[in-house]
DNA sequence: TGCCTGACCAATGAACTATTGGTTAGGCTA
DNA sequence: TAGCCTAACCAATAGTTCATTGGTCAGGCA
């Protein structure tokens, strides 16, 4: 029975119009009610204004049968949407500013050496001719980049290449989220000692390698050298935050 | 005012050589105005009528000026918003709704393969005591489920448990975001053939293993027995998707 | 041919209004 | 006195309206 009220502990009050009438009947009417509606999961009930005249009884009364329902976990309420059958659903929007601000870069790091290795792997295995076109792409541009802003642009793209070249939806947009806070939390941590990546930048070198490893459908040898890459970041990182730039 | 600005060194044009060739100064201008007023990053500019105004240009050379400095990443435009300094910030809020839609069951299986398994040895190093209790908890509190959707609740909970005991916040909501999806789409398959898990049911040992891996702080064994576990999960998953309940 | 101009389109945001669950105060009844 | 009803108010939400803004196109012009 979808979406369905539990009221099997109650009398049954279908069929006795006299009984639900009499009494401390609001929880027991507001059961009728549901049982009668058999509403879907997540169906919005009439506002309590319309339902506590509709069941004829007061808007107390209504209210803390209501609160018997909610505790029950069968329906669930909000001020401004209104009163639902089912289960409260999950959140269903992450911001990505909330995130950012219950972290720090040091987790950001932290979750990029866990998560992004594994993207890598999976790209090696799922990676097709254009992917692997693609990261070149990044790579060549990065090389050419005149300043940080266009290297750390040309590095992102080159990162989320790798999330798109597993050709999975969901990782895609975990990266996508991962990324996001990352942008938040390192936001304006561009270097400007120096206008651009030096030539002998260690990226340079550490996005060949993966590069080949995809290529070459080296599962290990993708996911081990995105490690180290992601290593370097992190001691970078940490030894001078103000240099943040891979 | 238009005035204001100084076009004097239209041949001297930092950086892009290009512009000068062209010779006519839209994208002079507007480096001209950007550089006068040294915005921050994400500071917003007026608007293309006020702007081609202000630097007496025609809209359609501004926007061939803007267009250039978008490409080369100095800017960004979006309808409705303006147009704005530095890069284009990452979408700000993420739909579990929209990856959902644009996913399937065997892509959020291979997502756990990769993801949770790191989230096991990332807690094996992190976990307290506390986290231990916790997670011996929902696995005592599915051992007593009376139904399938109980077990599947208190399942729940040990999964995003280990995710807590990383005491990583930018971990654990990349986890809620891969387990909303995953209960997004593998919604309403619930086994109905037999009323609740067998007391043998494969999770309950491999939970224990992966909890045991984790109180003893071995990392490799935590991820090494929570992939094992998955595995099991996604084989009966693509066996028998009706009982994709772990 | 290339550019300018004006108009229109679609996405966005701000302001406002209506709706709705949550709360409180006063009065009434049993 | 205790409990309930009613009315009003509060705060969060959603819907509507209107102005703004980047994107596009057709006509005119040099």
């Amino acid at each position: 029975m979808a979406g369905a009220v539990d009221f099997e502990d109650e009398r049954d009050v279908r069929g006795d119009p006299a009984a639900v009438a009499e009494g401390d009947g609001a929880l027991t009417q507001l059961k009728a009610y549901l049982a009668q509606h058999e509403l879907a999961p997540n169906t919005r009930l009439p506002p309590e204004r319309e339902l506590c005249e509709i069941l004829g009884v007061s808007r107390g009364e209504l209210r803390k049968a209501l609160a018997v329902l909610e505790e029950h976990g069968d329906i669930w309420r909000h001020v401004g949407k209104g009163t639902f059958t089912g289960a409260r659903p999950a959140e269903e929007r992450i911001s990505i500013a909330e995130i950012s601000s219950q972290t720090n870069p040091a987790e950001v790091m932290r979750a990029r050496l866990l998560i992004e290795p594994e993207l890598a792997r999976e790209a090696a295995l799922n990676a097709n001719a254009d992917d692997v076109a693609a990261l070149s792409a990044c790579l060549a541009g990065s090389r050419t980049s005149e300043t940080w802003r266009q290297y750390e642009n040309w590095d992102n793209r080159f990162h989320r290449a790798i999330a798109s070249a597993t050709h999975n939806a969901l990782l895609i947009a975990l990266f996508d989220t991962l990324n996001g806070v990352r942008r938040a939390v390192v936001w304006g941590r561009l270097r400007y000692d120096i206008q651009k990546p030096p030539p002998d930048h260690h990226s340079f070198a550490d996005h060949e390698a993966i590069i080949a490893a995809i290529a070459e459908r080296d599962m290990n040898a993708a996911a081990t050298r995105m490690r180290a890459h992601l290593q370097i970041v992190q001691a970078r990182l940490l030894d001078r935050p103000r240099e943040a730039a891979e």
